[in-house]
DNA sequence: GCCAACGTTGGC
DNA sequence: GCCAACGTTGGC
């Protein structure tokens, strides 16, 4: 348990439309609503126990905390066609800091990272030392 | 509000 | 199967 870490992820919300907040509120969400392939696969790839990140894109552009996947591989409620994939939620760990996009680009650590190569994913995945990073950085 | 990047669609 | 046109997303 201690030493095999699990997947670590990064899921992009506009704030207007589902915030952090939001999920807090409702103590579990539903992750659906995602429409691109690559996102899907990564949604498909999640496991009960692993941790993404909750950005806010759009608005705030800044990574406000961690959540918890709590149920995977569920296909998607919002879809008819049953084709896309969902995953549920629940908030972790709010951050003392909120990691910024602008501080995330400036860290040459993480300028490849798929959070800025494909700013356009929605779900994208995040590497362990990325995540080690990314949560030092929110402490100071 | 603008524009760049990316995905999807449709004509050939 | 290729590629141009279009729509959508997201950073600025």
């Amino acid at each position: 348990m201690a030493k095999d870490r699990p997947n670590y992820w990064l899921m992009k919300s506009e704030p207007f439309k589902y915030s952090w907040d939001d999920l807090v509120e409702e103590k579990e969400g539903t992750w659906d609503g995602v429409r691109n392939h690559l996102a899907k696969n990564n949604l498909q790839a999640m496991k009960v126990g692993d941790e993404a990140f909750f950005y806010h894109s759009r608005e705030g552009l800044e990574i406000v905390g961690i959540a918890e996947i709590t149920v995977d591989g569920i296909s998607d409620p919002t879809d008819e066609t049953g084709k896309w994939a969902a995953v549920k939620i629940k908030p972790k760990r709010k951050f003392d800091n909120p990691v910024t996009l602008k501080q995330i680009k400036a860290e040459p650590k993480l300028a490849d990272c798929e959070l800025v190569r494909l700013s356009r994913l929605s779900v994208a995945s995040i590497k362990p030392d990325e995540w080690d990073l990314i949560c030092k950085m929110s402490e100071s």
